[in-house]
RNA sequence: GGUGGAGUGGCCGAGAGGCGAGGCAACGGCCUGCAAAGCCGUGUACACGGGUUCAAAUCCCGUCUCCACCUCCA
């Protein structure tokens, strides 16, 4: 079996066949960098991230083209209020998601273009629009006429007569129809503008996907993905822009499902965002990833601190059987096959979770090998659990997680295992000689410090505590 | 009003006609000096009411509740 993905446009889970034979296009919707990322974007980020991890993993090139929309309304408004030039605001959060995907272990886009980087591309776009009556300019805008394309409404299974207008504007009297949306938007006095034909202005919100899309992918591409709550318009306009343009756009479209709070979705506007620094505070990087991997991309996550905990203790206990499994197998094969279950499972429109029920299956496989001390059998279960926790970006020993809590990743190392190796030492002597008290007092004050110990057949082991 | 999605055991979370996905928690056991970790075992759950079927969480009809989108959004 090969991949087969949801399409939103057909409503049907399809056999996923690329433009070109081995290699695969996708555009992400990413960020509008007006304010700090929430788990919601970043999930997203991460969904992406495994269907991107899997492709590879299967064999294909792939681009991935996400891009970053650096000029909006809300930018506008932020930069207004602060005193601040537009630019600065949005060049800060920018940063501010680039810190949380790469935080999360997200993969770093192939090309990663920004809306005011491209509005040559977007000015010819407009010209053809305009050439094929698909799009006019008014008072200094330039609308797109959803009339003129028969197929406006397809990807969100709705009618235009149903439709209401677009809000997108102040100036609704400038269009020939109330649900016209804009490409472009007149100049207007304190804002940033860019020369066109039809006067000085800047874009609108979904031009810049349609013609940096094709830039960098090509008239037609593979997959193009976003939230759900973009579909309409965003996507339903992306839609009508590139293909009544004459382009073929993309084959596949891909929604995740957002983030709720209190059955509620999680948005900037609703004011109940949960932003990633405070989660932090709570789990361990690998450990949020794996709660927001954990779950099919397209369900609802309505978040729950115990959810989070649950998915972090649920991640420790394979992250647990690694660790130990390595300390007795140093080279693990990371050419060697996944299971089949998995295969299957990520190849069912990514079904995350069946794929890591097969890694908890093989932990426990792996853990009864270590317990009986059957080297083979462990070496090809640990291998078999990393690989597959690789697909999913939640290797525990890839050298993203392997800093921070859990490891002494300076050179203070040896000197703080040489310490603790005296303190066992002088804990199995006491063990030893039946002195149960002295042994439990030392465990006792290296628990103090930090530090965790386990007795196995092979002796002590210890690790620095989680918090 | 239009368009989608959801309701599963104490909790999270899959599945989509017949064998109880998986995890967390709980309980019992094994192991351990005691722990920890791990392993083994323990559950008769599918919003409600009807129906079809040898068999329904899954199909059909009806009902209730919740969520998202219908031009800010990932």
């Amino acid at each position: 079996m090969s991949l087969r993905v949801y399409d939103t446009s057909t409503r049907t889970v399809r056999d996923f066949v690329p433009v070109e034979a081995g290699r695969v296009s996708i555009y992400l919707c990413g960020a509008t960098p007006q304010a700090a990322p929430h788990i919601g974007h970043v999930r997203s980020s991460v969904n992406y991230d495994v269907l991107r991890r899997w492709l590879l993993r299967s064999g294909y090139d792939v681009t991935f083209c996400r891009n970053l929309t650096d000029i909006d309304d809300k930018i506008l408004y932020v930069a207004w209020r602060e005193g601040v030039p537009w630019w600065a605001v949005s060049s800060r959060y920018a940063r501010a998601f680039t810190w949380a995907y790469d935080t999360l272990g997200c993969l770093p886009p192939t090309v990663e273009p920004r809306a005011t980087g491209h509005v040559t591309e977007m000015v010819e776009l407009m010209q053809r629009l305009i050439e094929r009556g698909h799009a006019y300019a008014s008072g200094g805008d330039v609308y797109f006429d959803v009339k003129s394309y028969a197929g406006y409404g397809a990807l969100s299974n709705q009618r235009l007569e149903n439709m209401r207008e677009a809000g997108d504007t102040d100036t609704d009297s400038l269009k020939r129809d109330p649900r016209d949306f804009a490409l472009w938007k007149g100049e207007k006095p304190g804002e940033p503008s860019w020369p066109t034909p039809w006067g000085r202005g800047r874009p609108g919100w979904h031009l810049e996907c349609s013609a940096m899309a094709t830039k960098y992918l090509g008239s037609t591409f593979d997959i193009h993905g976003g939230g759900m709550d973009l579909i309409f318009p965003h996507h339903e306009n992306e839609i009508a822009q590139s293909k009544a343009a004459g382009d073929g756009f993309a084959r596949y479209w891909m929604h995740n499902g957002l983030l709720a709070v209190g059955g509620e979705k999680m948005s900037k506007s609703l004011g109940n965002s949960l932003l990633i620094p405070s989660l932090l505070e709570k789990v361990r990087p690998v450990e949020l990833r794996y709660y927001l991997a954990a779950p099919h991309y397209r369900s609802v996550i309505d978040y729950s601190d115990e959810a989070l905990a649950e998915a972090a203790a649920a991640y420790r206990r394979i992250e647990g059987f690694v660790t130990r499994a390595s300390e007795m197998i140093h080279d693990v094969d990371a050419d060697a096959p996944l299971p089949e279950a998995f295969v299957n499972a990520m190849n069912d429109d990514l079904a995350t979770p069946q794929a890591l029920a097969v890694v908890h299956e093989v932990v426990r496989e792996g853990n009864n090998a270590l317990a009986v001390g059957d080297k083979e059998q462990l070496a090809r279960h640990l291998a078999e659990t990393q690989n597959m926790m690789d697909v999913l970006g939640l290797d525990p020993r890839s050298p993203q997680w392997r800093s921070g809590a859990g490891h002494v990743d300076t050179d203070l190392h040896d000197t703080i295992e040489a310490l603790i190796r005296v303190a066992l030492e002088q804990r199995q002597a006491a063990r030893a000689r039946k002195d149960y008290a002295a042994a439990d007092a030392i465990r006792d004050s290296l628990a103090a410090a930090g530090i965790t110990v386990e007795d196995t057949a092979q002796g002590p082991r210890w690790e620095i505590a989680r918090r």
